[in-house]
DNA sequence: ATGAAAGCGCTAACAG
DNA sequence: CTGTTAGCGCTTTCAT
């Protein structure tokens, strides 16, 4: 006999089997009374609720999805949880899958391609579904993990993934828009930071960004690459004002990278806005508490989390039938970094 | 008799059955190999795993968890993951866990008893462990937890659960820390922010606080029951201005709570850390880029997460015991705000 | 309206 | 070292 460490009393859980004895009834009936499917006397259901109340029974959800072959699980791959942005698209998917008796299940991929692709081809086993912010997988990975997974909704990811949802955050239009904005306010001098996990000059905010100032004529836009996170801001704050004074307007990637670029920009003496003007991207809560406070792209996060949520649900055939439409719109709040 | 499914449509997972025929050998055998477990021969071994390969075989984790009883699955039960504290606690967590081949779940409570309730009990039976920052489970309903979930590690919550790891951030210390600063400072009319989903005066580090700031002869501490989060921080900031102009210094519960308390505050024409010095609590990685940069009370939040994931694992008899000791220090990091 | 039988895919215990 | 025998707890046919 095996002893459970940590355990601490010794009862075993009760079974749909003990259910059926306490209610003089078979596990059929026990089991039509929990799921309520199929047809079954009230005063019969009434009594096998009874022997469930008193038994304290709760169903065996590894049992139920050996059979059903479901877990009632959505899992979110994302870059790092770290980021609040992240978070709140974590809280909204929660939310979501919660009202719908399912679960969420977090991993990092740090935008690394490698850990990435582990994530979705372990993950694709073992859960109902997975909401994913990609960067690196190849398409033919993709398909692979959307064939073993029964729900995949893809975020910022443009790619033709038949039974699959993909979802877009309209961040080309959110580059443009603070192109335009640092453009309109004088500056001649831009740059935009890269994410350094990511090809030079991808990435849709990026893109957009560049589209936009080539447009208005500006086509030397200084790229520096960066880990999209805060220490990655103050590295490239730092580079920024030492190789490239010449700068008077900068897209951070992120509102991370904004936090940490600022920090390291003032460190050297300069001013934001007066010297620098920094416009961030996501516009997570905490955005608006800054010194300055940053001018940023906005994306309702827990929105996304919630509606890619929805879109997971609805593959499985539950709740709902999410929105239609597949892009969340942006827009720019411009505060006072900028 | 099976029931094959392969023939006509999509392409079944393939099971252990499907490797054994391959490999030419029974499912324990396969198993043995999967596993390490048992002795099997080097060449069998082989040959199994090179089976496994062209197959591209995956062990069913429900099927496994089936008959070990385990699902290699933890959950971090916490106030609301779009606090970045909890973030930070997931991301340790979660790194810790994958290390050792599990995953992490994660489930806001609000810190509400009522969904910190039902968060645990639902999850007993679905999880192997959980990590949880407790707020109001009764004693009785924590050892039903602690019973039926194989590894229980609480935060926060001084409570006798025998089996069970009770770890604690000494946030008594930290109260009483914020405390001696703001006396140092010469402030005298000393206001606290308490959680209002708890009792009034309770909470480790509002008890810290109050009890070093009676020892120091303040007895009359304004405390300002606020929700945990920016807007509570933001409506009591407002209070605080209006109700208690007499007030020079206050000790704002959490890095969210001062972000909005600050805010408001400032909005109303007084001056951080002139009118009011603000303390916050967590030290999260954006305080230190706020207006001004915020003194806090410093937890290792990351730390935390892995050393809670590390007890959790070790409960499970997986990895390597987790450090000796059972309570996080903390300090005080003085920036600008105070 | 209810019950009986047949597994889902895997591992533990015991043979050999 | 390897195979055989039993289930884990549940739902899905198919009877009755």
């Amino acid at each position: 006999m095996r002893v459970l460490s940590g355990q601490l009393g010794g009862r075993r859980r009760p079974t749909i089997e003990d259910v059926a004895a306490r209610a003089g009834v078979s596990r059929q009936t026990v089991s039509r009374a929990v799921n309520a499917k199929g047809e079954i006397h009230p005063e019969t259901r009434a009594r096998v609720l009874a022997a469930i109340e008193e038994l304290g029974y709760r169903p065996n959800r590894l049992a139920q999805g050996m059979v059903t072959r479901r877990t009632r699980t959505v899992a979110l791959v994302a870059g790092d949880i770290r980021n609040p942005f992240f978070g709140e698209v974590a809280h909204g998917a929660a939310t979501e899958l919660g009202a719908h008796d399912h679960k969420l299940l977090v991993m990092d991929t740090y935008e690394d391609a490698e850990r990435e692709l582990a994530a979705l081809t372990e993950l694709s086993h073992d859960v109902d579904g997975i909401i994913a912010f990609l960067y690196h997988s190849e398409l033919a990975d993709l398909e692979a993990v959307a064939t073993t997974v029964p729900s995949l909704v893809v975020l910022n990811r443009d790619v033709p993934l038949p039974g699959a949802r993909v979802l877009t955050i309209d961040l080309v239009a959110g580059g443009r828009l603070v192109a335009h904005h640092l453009i309109a306010r004088g500056h001649r001098h831009l740059a935009v930071v890269v994410n350094a996990t990511q090809a030079p000059g991808t990435g849709r905010r990026v893109s957009g960004f560049l589209a936009a100032a080539a447009e208005a004529g500006i086509e030397d836009v200084v790229q520096l690459p960066a880990l999209p996170s805060m220490p990655g801001g103050r590295e490239v704050g730092a580079e920024l004002v030492g190789a490239h004074p010449e700068v008077t307007g900068v897209f951070a990637y992120n509102d991370l990278v904004a936090a940490g670029l600022i920090g390291a920009v003032r460190r050297a003496g300069l001013g934001v806005p007066d010297d620098l003007a920094v416009v961030g991207c996501d516009d997570i809560a905490l955005a608006s508490a800054w010194d300055p406070p940053l001018t940023t792209v906005r994306i309702d996060a827990e929105h996304v989390g919630a509606v890619a949520a929805q879109h997971a649900l609805e593959l499985l055939g539950v709740g709902q039938p999410a929105p239609s439409g597949d892009v969340f719109g942006v827009e720019l709040v411009v505060r006072a970094s900028s």
